[in-house]
DNA sequence: CCGTCTATGTGTTCCAGCGCACAGACGCCT
DNA sequence: AGGCGTCTGTGCGCTGGAACACATAGACGG
């Protein structure tokens, strides 16, 4: 962990033709992301942009009551900030580290300009934002229909799919808060998902045993984000061979729910 | 009922330099949107892209149990079919007619070709994308954590500033399937407020008798996506005086909650 | 090795919203 | 006018998740 990956760790910038990374390049600066930090708060200005590596970073909306959820996710595939160059340069949405790790931030200014010149990256923003809405509209819909398990299970894939690692660093209080339950609709869920065998639960820790177990009690959402995102990098050729770790994944080659 | 509304009743044609308004003129269509038509279907290819006069178009998402539920609404302040521009022109939301009336439609690659100059026009859509995105957070958001009844409000209050009309045509079936709850849910919402004398309810037509009175029992929401669209617009000059019924409502100026 | 803090496991009560079933009622069509 | 289809009002029982209240047990710092 006290090596800083390598920019090309998050595939929106590993994405870039040569020409347009190396204007970037040394820009690009890389920051640790503490668990809990706040990147942006709801009607903030934003001062940068936020290309995580191997952090996971959350979309959160909070209401008046103060009941909050999670918009959606944003890992090594996307970009912190998007209003920037969407216009209206403040965002109504607060962006919480919900994984510690490492990003690398560029000045507003400086992705605005990159983006208005209306290359790659241009293009690479939008098809990504695009594909952030999609997400963000599956998880309306979930939120209404699917149980807090299959959400739970949801969760737990997507974080999966952007870390690599078998264990995940965060409290079911966290959790709860990004699926905007209660905590102890975590630990029930949780429960029954640690009795099935696919998990274990100690303290803050999650260690994922069984992938493809999760994957059959997980509801069709997760497949629909999963696709998109796919399908956002599915035409993109990498400037160099793409870390095997970062961009593979066992199931992730379709909808993981066909047979 | 019969007259064709104008372009510039939709508010995103209206805000255009007449240079580009002109470039487009000939290319708008006008279409009249039947209630419960399709425009497009999940995972769909775009043929045109829609900007709404007098019509409101949802978009849908329908998950594989068969229940679907409204991602966000467009009326006259927006238009259906950013996926066109945002790249990957297909949607996986499917788009469907919630009032009927008018809307002019663009050919896909004319409205891409304006995209791609870069002027007002890229602005705006971008921009609205952004206002868009905020709806769909926010309704997500609300799914969860918000009643039945508040929803119904934030239904009611979105529809009634897009159209100015004090009925609107549509059943409790219809508004349930928006909302992605029972219909008997929203028969019962609707009692309530109906017997606060709010609204009166027959066969297939709401009356709004007290705008006020709903705002006093809409959920926050409301006035986040509101205040969003308010904020495309604020800075936008018309080609021409706007008409006061389009774009002028009682309590648009702010928040209408905050006194 | 101990104390304390914080995360987790449980249990109980309560309510909103769901599913289902059916009755009335309004509007439309012939 | 009469008949019919669709919309709307209601009444169940059921369940998932909320709110609240504790008990316990890892973890971590001294």
């Amino acid at each position: 962990m006290d090596t800083i990956p390598a920019p090309d760790q998050n595939r929106l910038l590993a994405a870039l033709p040569a020409a347009e990374f190396a204007r970037l390049a040394a820009h690009l600066e890389p920051v640790q992301l503490a668990l809990g930090a706040m990147l942006y708060q709801s009607g903030g200005q934003l001062a940068h942009a936020y290309f995580p590596t191997t952090a996971i970073v959350s979309l959160h909306y909070v209401m008046e009551s103060g009941a909050s959820s999670e918009a959606a996710g944003v890992g090594n595939e996307g970009v912190v900030g998007i209003s920037l160059f969407m216009g209206g340069n403040t965002t109504p949405s607060s962006a919480v580290v919900q994984t510690a790790g490492h990003a690398y931030r560029l000045a507003s200014g400086r992705l605005l300009r990159e983006f208005n010149r209306g290359g790659r990256m241009q293009y690479l923003l939008l098809r990504y934002t695009q594909a952030l809405m999609t997400h963000m509209a599956q998880t309306a819909a979930c939120n209404r229909h699917h149980s807090v398990e299959q959400q739970l299970c949801r969760f737990l894939l997507l974080t999966l799919d952007r870390l690599n690692l078998r264990e995940l660093v965060m409290t079911q209080e966290l959790v709860a808060s990004m699926l905007g339950v209660r905590r102890e609709g975590i630990t029930g869920a949780a429960g029954k998902l640690q009795e099935a065998g696919f998990i274990r639960y100690r303290r803050g820790h999650i260690s994922v045993l069984d992938r493809t177990g999760l994957e059959t009690r997980v509801c069709e959402c997760y497949g629909v984000v999963r696709k998109e995102v796919d399908r956002l990098f599915s035409d993109v050729r990498y400037r160099n061979a793409p870390r095997a770790a970062t961009i593979l994944h066992p199931t992730a080659q379709d909808h993981p729910r066909r047979p």
